[in-house]
DNA sequence: GTGAAAGCGCTAACAC
DNA sequence: GTGTTAGCGCTTTCAC
């Protein structure tokens, strides 16, 4: 391995000189630094990562900590990160948390060990105090999918509300009459939120929704195929169908199919996330619209900020970072009377 | 920042005594080490990655490049390579070479800085004589997807022409006689070794593929539905149809729709690597097994074990590391004739 | 403009 | 069993 002091021999200056050139900071004669640019290049001389860590502080990666990189959601959060990262001339640390507090935890301590510049979190399960804490610790903490009041400045995260109300609206704006939801648990989290959404809208353009008319289930296919059986197996009736996510749209979907009702003749269908794999179903998916991409990018850039400004971390500011999702229009809702 | 100068001070005892315990080897009295432990329990103590990587020049970390996360495939081939790095407590370190030679070269590079232990690598345009030269230079580097006689013991790779060749037969046997085929450009990869495997097949069992009948487009969703598209157009007949993989196949289906075609009533259709937007689309997806998270498992201790022992890559072994798709029969393919 | 030198936090060889 | 010490490759302050 070539290091900055083969260099700095080969080039006849000392190993601050090279340093210097490195950074392009620093006087440097422009003739030295021409002459150490040339035998960098000749050397193929690469910093060491850790050594430049260790001594400056501060190291070149960004730690992303997501559920389970298998996940298409989560693919497309980590490869937004990885957007941010690339501009930033970072790399990408990650750690998946497999849907575990304490694996949640595990993941951040191991990046901390790393002396990340800045963490994006996904933090599914782990509870506000525990990351109000890791916040105070470290400056370029930036937790996405998620809002925390009293870390509001460290949040990057959608309206689930509003997103759920666009889709219950278009659904009532097609004419529909007669809804079903199919969400599932973990009511204080995103499914909860939608849930609310889709009540609050409702009730607004007073339609009742009964509450056996909503349905529990995993967050997944197999769930969404399973609750919509379910309510068809209670006799519940619905024309509108609202999916906590496009997973369960599609197992949704799949069901109804297998009862004998056409989508979206007999019933509307509307997912969230707009995940590729509603292109892939019949009908296409009409879903609401995530960007974590954008989000991931977004939390990229805030974290790294975050993490150089020492100040905005000590006055930490009101301001949040909320996106909105929006409607995508496909064919699983039957809005020709529109 | 605790380091471990604080937990010897506190504890009465030296670093090397603390670096003993973090580590548990060399000896250390029961009593000391006890007390050693319960100090780093109350400072919260956590070894420093980078100082740890630069005194033992061996890092904590698995390099990974690919393409793009935000694809399935690779978003699975990361969640297996994650698995294997959390059992061999490695974390892991990312790098998107999206697609471009350069890029590859600069990820791998990117990873070399940070003297990662191994590095799992899906190339995609290097070309061999890089890759071996890479191979060479980087004792813990496995290429996965991939095969190169040089170096065929650091490759870990999917036998395309024979998962091919049992698609191509289990259309045979379904009873069919007219085949076509969507795939892709880069006859030299993937898509080249398949066609080959559906050809060699189709040939052995005396059934014709006119080179009207196959037609390429690019390897996703779009692609498959232009070149069905294109197929239909030039007035090619056709009741069994291999497309090079799932997003094409799926594009395929909506394509054999669009015109007024049953799948697989039809024209029966199959897949390659079994994503699961194969269980999205209806009919559910007929397909090829592609095993990448159980390869990736499988590449990242591979890797491991190359870096750890010298000999096994000053010796290049001739073993390589082949994995076989499997049939997974669903409903894209008219098999009731069986 | 350039160099010398003091660390960064840790590992590992060696001494006791 | 335990401590001392010499680096690992780099950044950064301070002299000159």
């Amino acid at each position: 391995m070539v290091t900055i002091n083969d260099v700095a021999k080969v080039a006849g200056v000392s190993i601050a000189t090279v340093s210097r050139v490195i950074h392009n900071k620093g006087k440097v004669g422009d003739v030295c630094r021409a002459r150490v640019k040339k035998i960098i290049e000749e050397l193929a001389y690469r910093p060491n990562s850790n050594a430049r860590a260790l001594a400056s502080k501060t190291s070149n990666t960004i730690g992303v900590v997501t559920p389970n990189l298998s996940m298409s959601f989560f693919g497309l959060l980590a490869s937004g990160v990885e957007k941010g990262a690339r501009e930033n001339n970072l790399k990408l640390l990650m750690a998946n948390s497999l849907y575990e507090t304490e694996s949640e935890l595990n993941a951040i301590e191991s990046l901390r060990e790393n002396n990340c510049k800045a963490i994006i979190l996904h933090s599914e399960y782990s509870d506000e105090n525990t990351l109000i804490k890791l916040a105070g610790e470290i400056p370029g903490l930036v937790l996405i999918n998620r809002y925390i009041p009293e870390i509001a400045n460290r949040c990057v995260w959608l309206d689930n509300v509003s997103g759920a109300q666009i889709a219950t609206k278009h659904l009532i704006d097609a004419g529909h009459k007669h809804f079903a939801v199919v969400t599932s648990i973990y009511q204080n989290r995103d499914p909860g939120f939608r849930v609310k959404g889709v009540k609050h809208t409702l009730e607004k353009n007073h339609i009742k929704l009964p509450k056996i008319n909503i349905e529990e289930a995993s967050a997944n296919m197999d769930g969404g195929e399973q609750a919509v059986k379910a309510l068809l197996a209670k006799g519940c009736k619905f024309d509108a169908l609202l999916a906590y996510n496009d997973m369960m749209a599609i197992g949704a979907i799949h069901a109804l199919f297998d009862a004998g009702l056409r989508v979206p003749e007999d019933v509307s269908v509307i997912g969230f996330d707009d995940l590729s794999i509603g292109i892939a179903c019949r009908p296409r998916l009409t879903t609401m619209h995530y960007p974590v991409q954008e989000m991931a990018l977004y939390a990229t850039n805030l974290a790294i900020k975050l993490s150089e400004s020492t100040e905005a971390t000590a006055t930490p500011s009101k301001q949040t970072h909320l996106f909105i999702a929006d409607l995508v229009k496909r064919d699983s809702v039957n809005d020709k009377s529109i």
